[in-house]
DNA sequence: CGATTTTGACCTGCGC
DNA sequence: GCGCAGGTCAAAATCG
């Protein structure tokens, strides 16, 4: 499978680790988090493999792993958290999923092991997640589709024909969020814990998008830099590449407008008297507050499900956390029995409460991987014995 | 008032 | 050295 969002330009291979915390979702790895993230929140990873590509579904299934298991953590006083779970319409995604929820062991045999980790609680599911090692474990250095893209956009041929000196990077390839993100002139980005400041942006040569540069604003000093552009191949992707680690500690709180969305000037000031930048290049995704999707849009993603979804899976969704899911493109269909949740659990309640779970098959070459939500309570729930 | 975004100018690296 | 393109700076505008 692809290695965990595990690229640096120019040859080293990069590990779970950093790419996690380069990307802000490494809370856990240091087991520094204290609150169990009280909402869990849903987004959708869409995957598209352009149709020069070869997509095997063995890739698809690859970039699907890739995908599954990352977690994106909020902090500890927001405790707000998107665990993302993947799942294919073939036994390998499916297996993926398993394999996340199970901090990285291959389960062949979704139901016991499949059980057992749904009856762990999110403190102790979450850490395993992000745990490189096991990550790595799993993971090779096979080349998927995604990993070809990432290539692509962060090779120097592609980059230009300009050779700089190489700088360690870790590329992301995420879903774009809608452009217009439901307000009118503006966009999304997901965003992660570290505080980001916008201090350009340019034109990039070959892409109708323009690149942002964003720098930490955590702290003084860090050098910690990322670019946002979509990707040329495919506008639903957005490209983030991390530059530099940071040289501080998790910000424990955002700053106040970090990764938030500001409204454009709209009238009077100079900024309307000048030529927008949208008036110049296409939209730049903004970086925006954690993704919080409303419970519209999560009916509108199960309407997708429901729609397309079952001629070709058989998707039973109930409310009594039982979620049953047949692919009959394998033999070995997945089977995920989550009756045995106990709803007091934070996580059982983001099964029972929006289970969503999907696999959008546009075609052949797409793929969509829905991740689900859902509000618990806001305290910690443990288990009982 | 302090933080961010915008955006033109400037800097830097590379190929020719 | 020149030109190109990517990357950064910094002043002004904007926002809460």
């Amino acid at each position: 499978m692809c290695s965990y969002f595990s690229e640096r330009v120019g040859g080293e291979q990069g590990d779970l680790a950093d790419i996690v915390r380069a990307s802000g979702c490494g809370k856990a790895l240091g087991q520094t988090h204290q609150v169990i993230p009280i909402e869990w929140q849903l987004s959708m990873e869409t995957i598209n493999f352009s149709p020069s590509m070869e997509s095997s579904a063995d890739d698809r299934s690859n970039t699907i792993c890739d995908f599954v298991g990352t977690t994106f953590f909020d902090g500890p006083e927001t405790a707000g958290g998107v665990v993302k779970v993947g799942m294919g319409n073939d036994e390998g995604a499916a297996t993926a999923m398993q394999r996340a929820l199970s901090g990285g062991n291959d389960i062949r045999r979704p139901g016991d092991d499949f059980s057992r980790v749904l009856q762990m609680s999110p403190s102790e599911i979450k850490p395993q997640l992000l745990v490189a090692d096991r990550m790595k474990a799993n993971g090779g250095s096979r080349s998927c589709p995604l990993d070809q893209e990432r290539s692509r956009i962060s090779s120097p041929q592609v980059l230009g024909t300009k050779k700089r000196k190489p700088l360690s990077k870790k590329v992301v390839c995420i879903a774009a969020p809608p452009a217009g993100g439901g307000r009118p002139g503006g966009e999304v980005v997901p965003s992660d814990l570290w505080a980001w400041r916008k201090y350009g942006q340019k034109p990039i040569k070959g892409s109708p998008y323009p690149r942002g540069y964003y720098r930490c604003s955590s702290s003084k000093g860090c050098s910690a830099r990322k670019q946002v552009e979509r990707s040329r191949t495919d506008p639903n992707m957005l490209v983030i590449t991390y530059t530099s680690d940071h040289n501080h500690p998790w910000p424990t709180q955002r700053n106040s407008l970090a990764g938030s969305t500001r409204s454009r000037p709209t009238k009077n000031g100079s900024s309307a008297t000048k030529s927008s930048p949208s008036d110049r290049n296409p939209p730049l995704p903004e970086v925006a507050s954690h993704p919080s999707v409303k419970e519209e849009e999560a009916r509108e993603m199960k309407k997708t499900v429901d729609n397309t979804e079952k001629r070709e899976l058989n998707l039973v969704f109930e409310p009594n956390c039982k979620v049953l899911m047949n692919s009959s493109s394998q033999p070995d269909d997945f089977f995920a029995d989550l009756s045995e949740l106990d709803a007091s659990d934070p996580l059982g309640l983001a099964f029972a409460s929006k289970a969503l779970i999907g696999v959008e098959r546009e075609n052949k070459d797409s793929l969509a991987i829905f991740d689900w939500v859902a509000n618990s309570s806001t305290e910690t729930k443990k288990r009982g014995p």
